[in-house]
DNA sequence: CAACTTTTGGCAATCGCTTGCCGCCCGGTT
DNA sequence: AACCGGGCGGCAAGCGATTGCCAAAAGTTG
């Protein structure tokens, strides 16, 4: 009862190797290895012999040595410029989703605003994830160029000729924003401006002014302003003494923040002053009044932007990929705009 | 001035390895991966010729090789219920902060409220990170102490004698909250509950109930109901009919929740219906009325959690560990409490 | 100055897995 | 009967680091 002797090898305590599957199994350890991972390549008994003793000694392979002799880590990382903020946190549940149903495992960092930690996150990272979406990046365009040229990249809300995206139309729907407003009578109204470093604060501002403009509206801007409710306190008293009558906020986050101080000073929203905000976050729908805003469907942005990092990782489609995707965007009324007094 | 060709190996396209690097400084790989990660070990010319090689090549080691062979990852899993619930987007901060500052990657995953995929995740990550974070663990104690023993965790808002864990002492506040109403005036108070295998929702429900014995009030359960604001509707509806005056509510998302569904039905927060929450998470301050809530240190606690696992990891410490945690909360008092009418 | 210690750097084995290449076995052709 | 090609497995060479062990060099000591 003590010929089968030969396993003794495993030291008990640490995980099974793809050795001692093959050794269960009694072929070599090459055999597994294409068992498990291109099963085609084995005859169907050899296979399923391979299979039940990897299941016996729960055998799990070692991502690490796997990456190592393939090259392939099967980690995508996300770089968010803020963890904190609901817009990212939403981009952060579809990436998560998607690369988990691909079998991906999901690496995020949070690049605290900055293009410096951001840039040094993806040269750090290059062997360690196989591609990586950029929420939001705040990369010049030479530098998301350089990126791009050597790794897998993916920006959301950061077009760039130099790199697929995708982006959110947030523009069209300010557009729409605007007409809600002049609808209701308003002719002054102010835009809320974001991060100065930010793409979309830039493409939503090119938006609004020319098509304010066509209208015959008259504008006013002020910011920029962090993306936080903290900086509502600042905007709204620098908005209202544009004497505008409504604002398009950048991201709802400052507009929510806006609210607060507006009903402090006894501005009220929308008797004195309409607010719209975007992205429709998590909060908007229930904070006083609640938000008119313009709802963007973030979390699907994240999720096509890992179908198009995924497609551009696999050599049979990379070259059919698309290199832009522009997800769309609509208005959304509630309690927060309403006619002009 | 053609001989020093010696290096003319590297495919251009490729990143530089140990090996190029310990070419250009002209010393052995085995000296490089010393001056790199273990300083003292080499003398401090020939470390700095090496860095400055490294430097020039702009060399960042393979975090896969360096795996494969020292058996470490240097990355943290962090396994959260559901990536979408604010609660955990705290906890999620907290994490990213502190291992970021250690030098650790975060690898985040969602586990959907299920104990099978958390276990899973468990077993199949046991090489791919060093250590990891439970946030609301579903597992039961004998799973958790399993895998305790064969790695490392912190758990957090989970406590088990089988596991070091990081626990938000909400039953603490929960006292508080009760005596909060009942110096309004209330007597007849509901506890709404969370997830039936949570155990923050067991631990909150039981320090609720004794409280109320102690001080004689009347109690009402209803639940469980889904940590989210959609659940509220069924919740408020139930807590209204249990003719209470006033709730406790297992998290704010659920409170929130109900305090839309409450205004729809004309039961106006406080007056007829005073509601507490757990958490204070983001949205609590600007939602209608302002919540009342039980204040937790998430976000630290989530750093405490890495602290404590990379002590754990950490052989000079391991042994001094702390087991346990505490996270001090208070109640906090805003507009969805007030006296019995 | 011999005998010892330290310092410092190199050699080579490993880590666990993938993959190119080779060879064996078999049934089918000519 | 000799030949062929496909299917299936094994051999062994890496992948890029780390690390135990050893030896040369440098520094100490009595």
């Amino acid at each position: 009862m003590a010929d089968s002797a030969t396993s003794a090898s495993r030291p008990a305590g640490a995980p099974p190797t793809i050795r001692d599957v093959a050794e269960m199994a009694g072929v070599a350890t090459s055999t597994v290895s294409r068992a498990l991972s291109n099963p085609g390549r084995v005859n169907r008994v050899t296979r399923e012999r391979i299979e039940e003793a990897a299941a016996a000694l729960n055998y799990v392979p070692s991502s690490q040595a796997r990456g190592l002799s393939s090259g392939r880590t099967n980690a995508i990382a996300v770089l968010v410029p803020d963890v904190t903020n609901p817009f990212y946190f939403d981009i952060i549940r579809g990436t998560q989703n998607q690369l988990k149903a691909a079998g991906y495992t999901q690496l995020l960092v949070d690049t605290e605003e900055s293009a410096e930690m951001e840039a040094d996150t993806l040269r750090k990272m290059q062997r360690t994830a196989d591609g990586f979406i950029l929420a939001a990046s705040r990369l010049t365009d030479a530098q998301l160029a350089d990126a791009a040229s050597s790794q897998a990249i993916v920006a959301i809300n950061r077009s760039s000729a130099n790199a697929p995206a995708v982006v959110i139309d947030t523009p069209g729907a300010v557009v729409q924003a605007l007409e809600h407003l002049s609808s209701l009578g308003h002719s002054k109204i102010c835009f809320v401006g974001g991060p100065a470093s930010s793409w979309s604060n830039a493409t939503r501002w090119k938006t609004f002014e020319e098509a304010s403009q066509e209208r015959g509206l008259t504008t006013f801007r002020v910011g920029p302003f962090a993306p936080k409710t903290t900086s509502g306190a600042a905007a709204a008293d620098a908005a209202a003494r544009t004497g505008a009558t409504a604002c398009i906020v950048f991201n709802d986050l400052i507009a929510i923040g806006m609210l607060q101080r507006l009903r402090e000073r006894g501005i009220r929203v929308p008797e004195d002053m309409s607010i719209v905000g975007c992205d429709d976050i998590f909060g908007a729908d229930f904070c006083n009044p609640p938000l008119t805003t313009i709802s963007s469907p973030i979390e699907q942005a994240g999720r096509v932007a890992v179908s198009m990092l995924l497609a551009q990782l696999d050599p049979l489609q990379a070259a059919s990929t698309r290199r832009l995707a522009v997800m769309p965007t609509h208005l959304t009324v509630r309690a927060s705009t309403g006619p002009v007094a």
